[in-house]
RNA sequence: GCCGCUAUGAUGGAAUAGGUAGACAUAGCAGACUUAAAAUCUGCCUGGGGCAACUCAGUACCGGUUCGAGCCCGGUUAGCGGCACCA
């Protein structure tokens, strides 16, 4: 009864390999269609069951997709330097290279353990010194056209990894991958200029089929803003350049800040009167962490700048000059003037050091809280030339007047800062850099490629922030290959996003040595046609990675200006929470385990994780049920694109489905070539049911839909109806349908077969149950044949026993009806 | 605080464009088969009332639009995710 997924996922895994049977076409007749999932980073602890959650989905679209005639591009990889890796490496006294060929080996065999139709002849590796050439090929390329350079600037530097971080990778102040505390550090270090692509990386979002989400991530996280820069000007002469949102709100600029670190606050030191105080508040803000900098943020502090004060250049009024750290160096000029009647924070800080608060938009109490609102129900008021105006008429009023005086101009600011590039540990690829004491910074000469990583015995990262790579003197000593003197190599490595930034173009051509692809096969693939991956990476990965293709664009290399036109993203698989409230009978239990895991508890749903002891291996399920049925689980777990919670006992669900259709499969002796009469528009429905879904990223009510069908045929199934639910299940469960196939003796292989096509006119019944509403209440059903008239549909409503009995009871007469074809009546009586 | 999202049985979730709420599955209950268990098969499975035909209520809460609202509109509550002193 039950079959041998075992032999049968074995026996056809081997046979899609031999035959390559779904190696991708580099052009031909069909339409083609690239299909790309995020690779993943090969780790110690092998898949994990949140992979196969999008891998499964985009292989059933990808496997449909070349059933129904396309030539499909689905191709795997592995993105493998990085930290993990190398700590392993560390721990185990194993090269980071052994440890990544381990794992790459064991996140191979599980990935074909799922028989997904990935063309295994375009993996690549990130690590593998032909694919990394080209990432540092592109690296000077952007040296060259002025995007990469290096910089002294405070970065984030992670305490526990001993390396520094882009802005992307600090959570709420500590280290993204590994929780520790994340400190300010003034360090020379290679950035990208992304905030060069700003605007386009935001602007271009509006022609891509990218969900909504991703789309409002990525613009919130460049947050771009308009305004104006306008100049102030102290008593000691000098020139004071603010940023505004609202330079409507000038004539309420009662005071002025400055962050602790501005150079003004340097320059005027020697006139001040408050010096150590000063100082000792600098002190204080350097020495925060940026995890302080944000906890600290409900009560302002500030220092007066006793000895000078700024001048309003609208009113010319004198007015006192702070520094804060509610003032950021880093963005807009890390000087703002202080309008604390429309600004909360303004408000807040006026309040603790008794600034003025000058109401200039009439419509709330500015002593009591500050008034806030941009919409044009403000009006304008203490502003000289601007009272009367509405916020928005005002605006550009003020900014006009501001460019006419000569003191201010309309200005765009982000939130984007440049991507710091430089990582100070061993596993990652090289800068190509050389820093010559005559020439300065001299790129490798392009031929040169790839500069390899030397064989070391130690790889530890250094306390002083050096990378691992400045204590190998052989490697690190070079000529210069422009004056030919001694030489020094770049010592800092890539991070781990360089490798997967250009990914998806090695694969439309993942061998060739003369190019990172060549143009025609750039051209034949481009662009993505769907890319499906994690939230996490909407503001790492898929931004970088949209910044440097529009950066290979604007230099000719790729022939679109997005990498990939549709984004999708799959939900969260957490584990049952073995510390979950509702498990505990007992309140007192109940009590403790809040008190011990506090809200964590209150979460029937956890995201796996070791220590809970609720994390599920691939392996154990493929085993246990074997990869159909762990397939078609993941995908049957519920709504793509939310969280979903493994549960063990609905594995078995899906089993149980499986065995169905086998069990099914075996009473099928007919030779049919036609659908029953019985079953044709219950065939015809669940073919087009299932293409839509497939297309519409919804697997879950496809598989429901495949079910249903099952529970309805099973008994009555015909050869030309299993030969459809064969071929519509296949892309869930390939090799089971590949194996009934050809046990059945149909023609080829079930997976690349022919994808069933449906006809509207077959998906119609020739009788259908017409529900039947009284004033909007559903009161029963009356089954008539379809496509009657409105007329005949109320006549057939009205003579059903059950109806009219009902409209007896009720009396009046009907003086409306509302007919919805082959659907709905709704008879409205009084 | 800002941005985005969600709320449906015991549980995961269905419900194309406003038209039969709870498809499909899990768990549970009852029965068949079995020495027994597992597996399998059949039936029940939102709540209240009724022997029953039937009937009343029901998609977080309050209100609205509509012949008709889980779906649209206004408000509220709770939760999730992202950003967060960004001027």
């Amino acid at each position: 009864m039950n079959y041998d997924f075992a032999n049968i996922e074995a026996k056809w895994q081997k046979i899609w390999e031999e035959k390559k049977l779904y190696a991708a076409q580099d052009g031909g007749e069909k339409e083609k269609f690239y299909a790309l999932v995020e690779f993943p980073y090969p780790s110690a602890a092998g898949l994990h069951v949140g992979h196969p959650r999008p891998y499964t989905a985009m292989d059933i679209i990808a496997r449909k997709k070349r059933m129904a005639g396309m030539n499909v591009l689905f191709p795997m990889g592995y993105d493998a330097f990085g930290l993990p890796t190398e700590n392993f490496a560390i721990k185990n006294h194993i090269h980071p290279r052994i440890v990544t060929e381990n794992n790459i080996k064991n996140f191979r065999r599980q990935l074909k353990a799922l028989g997904y139709s990935f063309d295994w002849d375009r993996e690549i590796n990130t690590t593998d010194p032909k694919y990394f050439k080209w990432t540092q090929w592109i690296f000077l390329q952007l040296y060259k056209n002025g995007l990469a350079y290096k910089a002294k600037m405070p970065v984030n530097w992670c305490t526990s990894c001993k390396c520094v971080l882009a802005n992307e990778e600090v959570v709420e102040g500590v280290c993204e991958r590994c929780g520790a505390p994340v400190v300010r550090k003034e360090k020379s270090q290679w950035m990208l200029r992304i905030t060069k692509y700003a605007d386009r990386l935001i602007d271009d979002l509006e022609g891509l089929d990218f969900i909504d989400r991703v789309k409002a991530q990525q613009t919130n996280w460049i947050g771009r803003s308009h305004g104006a820069e306008v100049k102030f000007r102290s008593t000691l002469g000098d020139e004071i350049l603010v940023y505004t949102t609202r330079p409507d709100t000038l004539f309420g600029a009662t005071y002025m800040v400055l962050s602790p670190e501005h150079p003004l606050v340097a320059k005027w030191m020697d006139r001040l009167n408050n010096v150590p105080e000063i100082k000792a508040y600098q002190a204080a803000a350097a020495a925060k962490s940026d995890l302080e900098r944000t906890e600290l943020n409900k009560e302002k502090t500030g220092v007066k700048l006793d000895g000078v004060m700024g001048i309003n250049p609208v009113n010319g009024k004198e007015i006192p000059i702070f520094i804060s750290d509610y003032v950021l160096s880093t963005y807009g000029t890390g000087a703002i003037m202080a309008v604390p009647a429309h600004d909360d924070r303004d408000w807040e800080f006026a309040k603790a050091f008794g600034c003025e608060i000058v109401e200039v938009v009439a419509g709330g109490n500015v002593q009591e809280a500050a008034f806030t609102l941009k919409d044009d129900t403000g009006i304008m008021v203490n502003s000289g030339f601007l009272n009367g105006l509405t916020v928005k008429e005002a605006i550009p009023v003020i900014i006009k007047w501001l460019s006419e005086q000569g003191i201010g101009e309309p200005k765009t600011n982000f939130k984007l800062r440049d991507w710091v590039f430089s990582r100070q540990r061993y596993w990652g690829e090289p800068i190509p850099i050389i820093h010559c004491p005559k020439c300065g910074e001299v790129p490798m000469k392009e031929a040169d490629l790839p500069l390899l990583l030397p064989d070391v015995e130690s790889y530890e990262p250094t306390d002083d922030g050096e990378s691992p790579l400045s204590a190998i003197t052989d490697w690190v000593n070079v000529k210069c290959p422009c004056c030919g003197g001694d030489a020094k190599r770049e010592t800092d490595t890539m991070p781990q996003w360089a490798g997967s930034s250009w990914y998806y173009l090695r694969y439309m051509d993942p061998h060739n040595d003369e190019a990172l692809a060549s143009k025609e096969m750039l051209e034949y693939w481009s662009p993505v046609d769907w890319y499906n991956g994690g939230m996490e990476h909407t503001t790492l990965h898929l931004l970088y990675s949209r910044f440097w293709h529009k950066f290979l664009y604007d230099i000719g290399v790729v022939p679109t200006k997005e990498p990939y036109a549709k984004r999708t993203s799959h939900g969260m698989i957490l584990g049952e929470n073995p510390h979950y409230v509702g498990n505990f009978e007992k309140q007192e239990d109940k009590d403790a385990m809040i008190a011990k895991y506090g809200s964590d508890a209150l979460r029937p749903a956890v995201k796996m994780s070791k220590s809970l002891g609720n994390v599920v291996n691939p392996d154990d399920v493929i085993r246990e049920y074997g990869a159909d049925t762990m397939r078609l689980y993941v995908m049957f777990i519920g709504d793509f694109e939310k969280a979903a919670t493994w549960s063990p006992k609905a594995v078995k669900g899906c089993k149980r489905f499986l065995d169905r259709v086998w069990a099914m499969a075996e009473n099928v002796s007919d030779m049919e070539t036609e659908y029953s009469k019985a079953n044709t528009s219950l065939m015809h429905k669940t073919i087009k049911k299932v293409t839509e879904d497939i297309d519409n990223l919804k697997p879950n009510t496809a598989i429901a839909a495949l079910m249903t069908l099952i529970n309805q045929i099973d008994k009555t199934c015909n050869r030309a109806e299993l030969k459809t639910v064969l071929q519509l299940l296949s892309p869930f469960a390939p090799h089971i349908c590949d194996e009934i196939w050809e046990q059945k003796g149909y023609e080829g292989i079930c997976s690349v077969s022919a994808w069933p096509q449906y006809s509207e006119e077959k998906c119609k019944d020739s009788e259908i149950n017409i529900a039947v509403q009284v004033n909007g209440k559903m009161r029963g059903t009356v089954l008539m044949d379809a496509d009657l008239s409105d007329e005949q549909v109320v006549a057939n409503v009205v003579a059903d026993e059950k109806i009219s009995r009902f409209l007896a009871k009720q009396g009046g007469s009907i003086v409306k009806t509302i007919v919805v074809k082959n659907k709905l009546v709704n008879l409205i009586v009084k």
